[in-house]
DNA sequence: CGTATACTTAAGCATATGCTTAACCAAAGC
DNA sequence: GCTTTGGTTAAGCATATGCTTAAGTATACG
C-alpha cells in the first residue's frame, strides 16, 4: 500500500507525460488493448508498455490479460484522489480570499461609522 | 507561452513532488517568503529555490522581490487547469457508464416486453 | 562602516526517466 | 505445425531531476 503522499507523487508523476495523458484520454471512453493505446503514439510498443506500467503503478489504470491481448481500463478513483487534492488547495485559497474580503468590508464600515 | 499540453506537463510535473506540494499547501493559506517556505523542509535553501523555480515555471506560483525578501503566492488558475483536465476525464468515464446503464436498462425492458 | 540576513549562482554528482533495438514467448489463424 | 499477431523482457543510452556544498550579491540593521 502507498501512503497518501506517495500515492499523490505517483499519480501526478503519471499525469505529467503527454503520452500517458493521451492513453488516459483514450481510456476515459472505454477499455481497450495495448496496441490500440499505442496506435496514435509515435513510439515503440515497449515504450508504450513502460508508460502503461507507470499508469498501473500509480493506480490510474488497471489491466488484465485475456488470451494474448491485455485489456486496459481507467480507474476513476485514481483521478479523484488527485482532483480532491487540487480542489482542497484551491478551496483554502478561496476561503482566505473570502476572509480578506470580510476584513476589508469591516474596515470600510468602521471607517464610515467612526470617521477614522 | 506554453501550449495546453506543455502547460499540463509542467503543472503535473510540478505537483509530483512532496516538497513542492508542501510549498503549495503553505501558500494556499496566503503569501509568504522563501525562507518561510523552506522552514518545514529538510533540505538546503538552494534546493528550495529550485523547487520554487519549477513551481513558478509551471504557473502554479508567482513571486516578486521586495527589498531582500521574495514574496510568493499561489496562482489558482494553475490549479484549475489541472483540475479541469482531471474532471473532464472522469466525466467522460462516467458518461460512458451512464450510456452503458441506459443500454442495459433498454435490454431489460426489451426482454420483458418481447419475451426474448 | 561592518555585520547579519535573505536569497542567488554555479558546479558537481547520483539516481530516475524516456526512449531505443534486439531478442523472446505464447495464443490465434491457416 | 508454421506463421502471424500481440505482447514482453532485457540492455543500453541520453537527458532530466533533485540534491549538495561553496561562494557570491544585495538589502537592512546597529
Amino acid at each position: 500500500m502507498l501512503n497518501q503522499s506517495a500515492a499523490l507523487d505517483a499519480t501526478f508523476q503519471a499525469l505529467a507525460d503527454p503520452a500517458r495523458r493521451s492513453m488516459l484520454s483514450r481510456l476515459s471512453f472505454g477499455p481497450t488493448s495495448v496496441s490500440e493505446l499505442a496506435r496514435p503514439l509515435k513510439m515503440s510498443l515497449p515504450a508504450v508498455m513502460q508508460h502503461l506500467a507507470v499508469l498501473e503503478a500509480s493506480g490510474l489504470v488497471r489491466t488484465r490479460k485475456l488470451g494474448r491481448v491485455r485489456s486496459c481500463r481507467i480507474e476513476p478513483r485514481g483521478l479523484s484522489l488527485a482532483e480532491r487534492w487540487l480542489n482542497q488547495r484551491r478551496t483554502e485559497w478561496e476561503q482566505r480570499f473570502d476572509r480578506l474580503g470580510d476584513y476589508l468590508e469591516t474596515m470600510k464600515k468602521e471607517t464610515r461609522d467612526h470617521g477614522q
